[in-house]
DNA sequence: AAATATTAAATGCTATCACATTTTAATAAA
DNA sequence: TTTATTAAAATGTGATAGCATTTAATATTT
């Protein structure tokens, strides 16, 4: 194991299984662990000191999620990142992500606006600290918070596949560009929310998503292909 | 175990897993599991001679997409079906397909407009039999098809995730509807498709979509909460 | 030296078993 | 009869072990 998989909070009461599920899938979230990396269940069931069973079944959850790629030999690992799969996932994540805020606009009242400044507050915290973990969680939590106001909210999980699938490469992007620029367009999404104004709600999540990475991704993808 | 588990074609060289998963997946896409059934693993393994392992994983998997929900006493179910579930999962499932069908359009050739007719026509000999199962998976068929156009589709996983939540709640509107009127909108499509014409084609896909669910589904529901 | 064949190590898969939790049934008390 | 308590059955969880497959290393052949 090439790559450190790092503890998370709030992992008491939990079985074994759920335990590595979620430890796993915040370590691909954040981009800790490395594409092209391949998860083997010893390897990890070592590392975490349990046994193969309840890693082979977070490990297929993580499958399923479209988080972890399973080769035809049988083996798991972190997918690479190609051109065209980055384009499609961002434009899927434009889609979902202005539609799961359309529909939670009906039930954004100011106790949600209050909720969404604390965590932004927060965030902006850790993008002056540069913590850039934290920055990626707490950008998940305003969205995830955001998105939950909707008691009927279906999408949730779908979004998150998509998260999953950018985080490993999104690193790579932090990591390639060093200084990493971070506008806050999450300024621009509590306006709209208070105006109640759903064509702004949606370019300002449009800008957020944007922002955050398309140009570096693209940017990214042109410079590796040329080497 | 108060319900069949049909077995599905094509399951030789998988793992006991992954046959499980396809066999299961199968099942609740077609609607062939009851909403409110329980799934317990060991009732499963013996249906399917096996033991409780490979059906755990496969339940494990289906969870993590939607298709099944894992209650805090530990036991997995197909989740029932409410009216607000229904509308954001029709409205998602509305969004991500016309998106996957803009994105697919490109792509579109006559090849694929031919193979589209060809399992649209045999659609229209499964609709003539009334051979709802068939129906279903054709229909299923022809969606991933068309998307399947754009050689980057990330989406699908999404797709089949919506799909596999309305599956049994679909079927208990064709069992309730009795004779289910059933609208051929693929051949809207294909017109929009060999016109390459993108309003066109939105608007097909949300009529196909509509057509098939929204009427009934919210008849269904407005009936069940009178009782 | 390169390619092939053979052997050894590593890895994945799944049945089994012991244990913990939960559910159901039976019994006792109010 | 209803409610509590207890016992029994059923179910979920996870470590283990044996086997199958895959990968790496070594030996053999060309």
């Amino acid at each position: 194991m090439s790559f450190e998989v790092p503890e998370f909070e709030g992992g008491e009461g939990l079985t074994s299984q759920e335990y590595v599920y979620m430890r796993l899938r915040n370590a691909i979230m954040v981009g800790a662990i490395p594409t092209g990396a391949s998860l083997t269940m010893r390897g990890l069931a070592d590392v975490m000191g349990l046994s193969a069973t309840p890693i082979r079944e977070a490990l297929r959850r993580l499958n399923s999620e479209q988080a972890v790629e399973a080769q035809d030999n049988r083996r798991m690992l972190i997918p690479e990142m190609s051109a065209g799969r980055f384009e499609d996932l961002v434009s899927t994540r434009l889609v979902l992500e202005c539609h799961a805020g359309l529909r939670a606009l009906p039930y954004i009242s100011d106790i949600v606006i209050g909720e969404l400044r604390v965590i932004d507050d927060e965030m902006d915290a850790a993008i002056s600290r540069r913590d850039y973990d934290r920055m990626i969680c707490l950008n998940h939590k305003f969205h995830r918070a955001l998105y939950g106001a909707n008691p009927d909210l279906t999408s949730l999980p779908l979004i998150e596949s998509i998260w999953l699938q950018l985080g490993p490469f999104q690193r790579e992007l932090i990591s390639d560009v060093g200084e990493f620029y971070v506008m806050d367009d999450h300024k621009a999404i509590l306006e709209a929310l208070m105006d109640r104004a759903s064509e702004a709600l949606t370019l300002a999540i449009e800008n957020d998503i944007q922002n955050g990475l398309v140009s570096a991704g693209r940017a990214l993808i042109e410079r590796r292909a040329q080497r």
